[in-house]
DNA sequence: GATCACAAAATTGCTAACAACTTTGTTGAC
DNA sequence: GTCAACAAAGTTGTTAGCAATTTTGTGATC
């Protein structure tokens, strides 16, 4: 029957506030959300794992209600799923999900190669010319598939820095986050590697000839090949 | 680079919720994000105005904090804009913005014409071969924009329901939410509505002929032309 | 009359305690 | 030995209050 708990602290812990010694200042919700998209993409958290917040509250020694909000945007993004009174975790990817991403993609992807041909000048692409030539055939042959896919990523960020349009990159990114660790699984199939570079070589070409449309298409059919290649070897694969 | 690692035993219960009693539960985040979409994208609250922390939470009955991961969901999906310590605006919509919007949505919904012819029976669109006959040509001569546009969105929503493919659907509603005012502006454009229905009509009887790859380029054409028409009179639309 | 300084009011951001729920560990009956 | 009931611990969800910041209003000075 103590009546209500009153905290008279009149002795305020004044000015902590900025900087301090202290380096960092706490990281944002923007900030922290990146942090965690990126340990999802790259699986440093599994699929399944549970997130807790005063686990990451003192992590990133912030309050939990920041937490909490970040978890509302991940929410919203799908990548994780939350229970009432139980947390969150991080989605799975199911199997079926995967193909609609790599639908989407096609489109999406395919449009930004379209986009980028007509917004950059030619020479632009050159250089992937070069990489797609002799250095790509060497990491190949030498099963370096680091390398391999460093060029892709090099060559997608291009294409999409070129597109211009950020409608486009904000939803290709969402995909991107998901399905990351599927395409490291993709490229060590068999044959898949050099089937996937002989296409890009077509692309590119078609792209330094500035013909857009004949990149798009060609693109679009890469990614097809890719799915079904997934298709094919999906018991391998998730 | 390990393989799964966690395995997430669910038990699943049954829950009860607790609201019951008369109904008027308080609404959840994802019920909140949902209300404040739509009056949004219908303009009930205008770009630029402001909105409160306090009084949305005295207005659906729930903890300000609540409100404040709402804010996080709404500004991740870029519908608003947070200021520190000034609160949130809704989201202008910029010109080019909106035609990076069309681009897009070009792809997508050319994506969800072909999957959906491809998934369903032909017979599935002759309501829409009927619909877009003489009733559309009667709404267009009466100049009845509303049931012209009516029957536009059931064309649409039957589309995105037979693509199945969740992922496109998700990021069209994302659109959708943006430009669904400006899609009213359109339509009553000079000869827009007649140019429209025509084009509609070449997408309808190619998916009610099976022939998925036809429709999904003119499903594109036809928003190319809307884009076109957009940029012709952009002066008088934004 | 316009401008700057300053104080009051309102709003956002943060903290910590509290309540509800879920999981886990233990005990006891069959 | 198995299972159910129950208590303890830990986690999530909620609430109220406090601190910090911006906005607004007022008044003095030039």
């Amino acid at each position: 029957m103590s009546g209500r708990v009153v905290t008279l602290k009149t002795k305020t812990k004044a000015r902590v506030r900025k900087g301090g010694g202290g380096g960092a200042g706490a990281p944002s919700v923007p900030d922290i959300v990146q942090i965690l998209r990126e340990r999802i993409a790259r699986q440093d958290v599994a699929p399944g794992a549970k997130l807790g917040e005063q686990e990451l509250a003192e992590e990133f020694a912030v309050p939990r209600t920041r937490i909490r909000e970040v978890f509302g945007v991940l929410e919203s993004r799908g990548l994780i799923d939350r229970i009432p009174n139980r947390g969150a975790v991080v989605s799975r990817l199911e199997l079926d999900h995967v193909f609609h991403l790599y639908d989407v993609r096609q489109v999406l992807e395919g449009l930004c190669v379209r986009l980028a041909t007509e917004n950059a000048p030619p020479e632009t692409w050159d250089e992937f010319v070069e990489l797609f030539g002799a250095p790509m055939d060497e990491f190949v042959k030498a099963r370096d598939f680091d390398a391999f896919i460093v060029v892709y990523e090099r060559f997608r960020s291009r294409i999409i820095e070129w597109a211009r349009n950020p409608v486009a990159a904000r939803m290709l990114d969402s995909i991107y986050e998901k399905t990351n660790v599927i395409i490291r699984r993709i490229v060590i199939l068999p044959g898949r590697a050099v089937e996937g570079l002989s296409e890009h070589r077509a692309v590119v070409a078609a792209m330094r000839a500035g013909d857009g449309e004949t990149a798009e298409r060609l693109k679009r059919t890469n990614l097809q090949n890719a799915k079904e290649t997934l298709r094919r070897f999906q018991k391998y694969v998730l």
